[in-house]
DNA sequence: ACAAAAGTGTTTCGGCTACACCCATGC
DNA sequence: GCATGGGTGTAGCCGAAACACTTTTGT
């Protein structure tokens, strides 16, 4: 045990990381074959113990570079999880932890190395534990916060069409949205800005690549979109 | 340590209760005086240790029912705090809750044998470590929460007025409502039953009282209030 | 009579929704 | 020519906000 002057129970401490990515018109999450007892081989989220002296977040985003090679990701808590037999192995206390990645930028042969894969959200399998129950906790939050704040610089290509992030909020909220409403409602934000080249590849007509201004977003007051 | 099958670092648990309580229209909150070392005697929320069985909401409900005597509080995580310093006693991870609780109703001796005091929330002194900042937090997911559906319920006496409640959310939110939009929107929610009685004490004319009806609040889509 | 809160009514304004509709182009 | 997505326009509806106004009664 660390240093200290209080004499009370301790406890293992771990992270979970809910990794969300975008692909094929998908929204995506990272997960791994377990590769340490109990329960080893089964599918798990990516998580990692917290260090003596490190900070939950620090641990959380060391574990998304080990896995991922990629650093200063936005992440946020979702959750405490302690029931006391949630974990067969003991007593552990986990806080788990959503990111959002661009899959064309991680490190796919470290994701190799450690048998993690991109599974489709609606096909998740079993996971250990309570794991199925972190990722409907962190799928809440994605879901408040893009409804809250336009997102996807993190989850999009550097330019991209309005298509494309239309087709990657419908895949988040899991319903349609209006075409023209959408395209209004997202440019009346202005954290947009539109380039001069047209993506040819998925309309005839050509539609402009738009990338997040390089400001940060200011609160929103009221929903970008409902659910 | 309990019995696991890992070896990695173990940490102290705790649990901060942020309890709010409302009374003479203002919010308040209940703090107390820390009576172990390190920083004993300076002001704290109230706090517990976890237990090697129990999860952290069950420790925060024990804690709030140690000091108040209330059992069955609606309570929600708030935050984790995990900086490595932020204890001066040793490394203590700190799961932060909040509670609303009915001031008329609680135990007022068991309060006053801990030492614990109300405070009004625009005047709490500085308190230990990081609790301050928990506070704060606390006060953020309250608002986000009276937002979105009406509260009161574990605030405010079990018949109230239209102003009663109105005055409530002023405390919360820190502004001031129309009295006609504010009555004309909390009524259309259909979650209070106008009661056949009326205060006369706060105004010449007499207000209804009014009260929950005893039946869950679906999630609100839009706001209630905005702040 | 006056003040103060209760309670209701009204008008304005802006945003969301559901469309219709033209544009550009590859097939 | 036709289908497909790009992009713009518009009519209707609804709710928030601001505020006028009437009611009631204690002082």
């Amino acid at each position: 045990m660390i240093n200290s002057q209080y004499n009370y129970p301790t406890f293992h401490l771990a992270v979970d990381c809910i990794i969300f990515g975008y692909e094929e018109d998908e929204l995506k999450l990272l997960i791994t074959h377990r590769n340490f007892p109990p329960a080893q081989g089964e599918w798990s989220l990516v998580g990692g113990w917290v260090s003596e002296n490190e900070t939950v977040e620090a641990a959380a985003a060391r574990v998304l570079f080990q896995i991922t090679g990629l650093k200063d990701i936005f992440m946020e808590q979702v959750f405490v999880f302690s029931e006391p037999d949630r974990d067969l192995g003991g007593r552990v206390i986990s806080v788990a932890f959503y990111a959002m990645i661009r899959i064309d930028k991680h490190d796919r042969d470290l994701v190799n190395e450690h048998g993690a894969e991109w599974w489709t959200l609606k096909e998740i399998p079993n996971l250990i534990f309570d794991h199925n129950s972190m990722v409907e906790h962190a799928h809440e939050k994605l879901k408040q916060k893009a409804g809250y704040e336009l997102i996807g610089k993190n989850l999009l290509p550097g330019k991209f069409t309005i298509l494309q992030l239309r087709t990657l909020y419908e895949a988040i909220f899991q319903r349609k949205f209006d075409p023209g409403n959408f395209r209004k409602k997202i440019l009346s934000l202005k954290v947009l800005e539109r380039l001069n080249d047209k993506n040819t590849a998925d309309s005839k007509k050509g539609a402009f690549y738009y990338r997040f201004i390089n400001r940060p977003q200011e609160f929103m007051q009221d929903r970008i979109v409902r659910q």
